[in-house]
DNA sequence: CTGAAAGCGCTAACAG
DNA sequence: CTGTTAGCGCTTTCAG
């Protein structure tokens, strides 16, 4: 194995210099900066990353701890996973995978052996057990999500209730009068996924405020469930011609299902959704849909974490991302009955 | 940071016994484990990991490098990727996350810096260009896939080439004389991708070898491309009475154009398909298959690399694990006309 | 069964 | 602008 002593005597220059040129944590002459370069790609050099996690007290490496439970969309959890390395390669950084089975323990462990700098927490919830060993940890994190109190703790994620009521707002404007929001399956409730609450939110706070018959029913992540669920609102909202839906699974049975019962996209129900757009363009009926911004997300998740690893401490602690609406097929102003 | 000597210290021993206490490299009486457990566990203390690294020239972290491209189904890597993870830790290890992006490079960086002490490459070709790397790294690896020539490499997989083979048997058991296999996108195929092509090998070898009439259709991941190979299929082949299908994405757009197309499944057409078996029983239709066993070999992957780690030198090249058929309700015994 | 001590390869004061 | 050197915290001979 070829060591920076090596480099350093090829080049006829202390170790130190070499270090330096390759950091550039120090001003070095643009000649043995050259024949540093030079010698280092004659030997082949690659710093030795324990030695230098050792010395310099940074591994380079981020902790990226994914989901596995009921109720998640593995492709979002994909996407994001991969532009979080992809964004983490950009400055240098590489991402170890951890899974929330792991638990705290696992995050404790990463840390505290220093294998890891920082830290990204997906699928947060109200009161995750997480939260307090994220603030008492001494190396930085960002959750992908927000908890019931972020004091404290860096967040970001697409703003869910902003895109509950941009959902409902679109319909408003639409003529629609009486809506519906199909969500996700009961146990991401259960066990208080914010996103999934702030949805409800923001979809009553708009429906509420335009006047709107609403309703929401959470649905299990099957076509059976699907169509119950649109047999159920059929029954106990006749009236209904908007419906918004916040669950990736479901969201084509959903609409086979209501056009199974007879009614049409969009002449007789207006269909909005928040999923990824390359689901929304999918469907036979493309969906009029708020984006699920898993790249940006990543991305800008990877980022917050650099600039606190920076020791910026103008950090915000919350980042909101906005709703993007994309109209497409499925929704249309409501016919004069 | 409490470190080796400070339990060293506290347990009135030395840091060699710690660390042999911790590694279990020599033997520790009883009496001063205890002591050392217990200090250990008092101080809260956590080897650092560089360190470790350093000292040992071992990084207890394997490197996995995911696919990106189209016409990989994204669940499946996922489960792959939890599977790895997962089994890793159970021999002490963790997983960095590569992306099939950083190519060779990527490879190269973190088995030459030693941040990985092996490595875990999917979606390989059957001329891959990282082969070459990965045998000439002094690092194990394992591939998902067989290449060309695999000789000094270690491979796992599926047996694509039986599965093939099995679900045409199956057919042909049940009555069926005429057989189509709708595959993978063409891109695909064009990039030579190993196991996309052992199906075609399999399936078309035991078709002529029962005397079947049979045809091979790759088809891109839409349900409008499903619905076309649909109505293509019996133009060309009217007596068309079992098909095999090897895309996830258009195993179920296939069916449901199938039954508008007017034939029942599996009244008038009998399927089977090589899909995870979450897949197959999740249609409306549930289909007869053979798993694509992710999580066996993500399990079956780093056991390799750890008996490879471990200095065994009897580790299989070429380990094929035998297809399993689930009979469902979409294949039944051909109508007699 | 246990200790002492020599590194592992690199970074970052400190000194010039 | 560059060199010297003291560690970073752990593992592993070597010695007993």
């Amino acid at each position: 194995m070829v060591k920076i002593t090596d480099v350093a005597r090829h080049a006829g220059v202390s170790p130190s210099t070499v270090s330096y040129a390759l950091s550039g944590k120090r001003p070095i002459s643009e000649e043995t900066r050259q024949r540093v370069e030079e010698s280092i790609r004659r030997l082949g050099y690659r710093p030795h990353a324990g030695a230098r996690a050792l010395a310099s007290s940074r591994s380079n490496v981020l902790a990226l701890v994914v989901p596995l439970r009921a109720g998640i969309h593995v492709p979002v959890v994909m996407q994001f996973a991969v532009s979080v390395v992809t964004t983490a390669r950009r400055y240098d950084h590489d991402v170890l995978l951890l899974t929330q089975e792991e638990g705290e323990e696992g995050l404790r462990r990463v840390a505290d052996t220093a294998l890891v700098d920082a830290l990204i927490v997906m699928d947060v919830q109200l009161h995750d057990p997480r939260l307090p060993l994220l603030r008492a940890l001494e190396r930085p994190s960002v959750m992908i999500g927000f908890p019931a109190s972020s004091d404290g703790l860096t967040c970001i994620d697409l703003d869910f209730k902003a895109a509950g009521e941009a959902c409902v707002e679109h319909l408003a404007r639409l003529g629609h009068r009486v809506v519906a929001l199909v969500g996700s399956p009961p146990e991401v409730y259960v066990r208080q996924t914010a996103f999934a609450q702030r949805v409800v939110q923001g979809f009553t706070a708009a429906a509420d405020r335009n006047g709107l018959a609403s309703a929401v029913h959470p649905c299990e992540a099957s076509p059976a469930a699907a169509r119950a669920v649109a047999e159920q609102l059929l029954r106990e909202q006749p009236a209904l011609t908007g419906v918004v839906v916040h669950n990736e699974a479901i969201l084509e049975p959903l609409v086979d299902a209501f056009e199974q019962l007879g009614l049409r996209v969009p002449g007789d129900l207006s269909v909005t959704a928040i999923c990824p757009d390359e689901l929304a363009e999918s469907l036979r009926v493309p969906v009029t849909s708020i984006a699920l911004p898993s790249a940006e997300v990543g991305t800008r998740a990877v980022e917050l974490l650099m600039k606190k690893l920076g020791g910026s401490t103008a950090v915000p602690e919350a980042t909101l991302l906005p709703p993007r609406m994309t109209e497409r097929a499925s929704a249309a102003r409501r016919a004069i009955a």
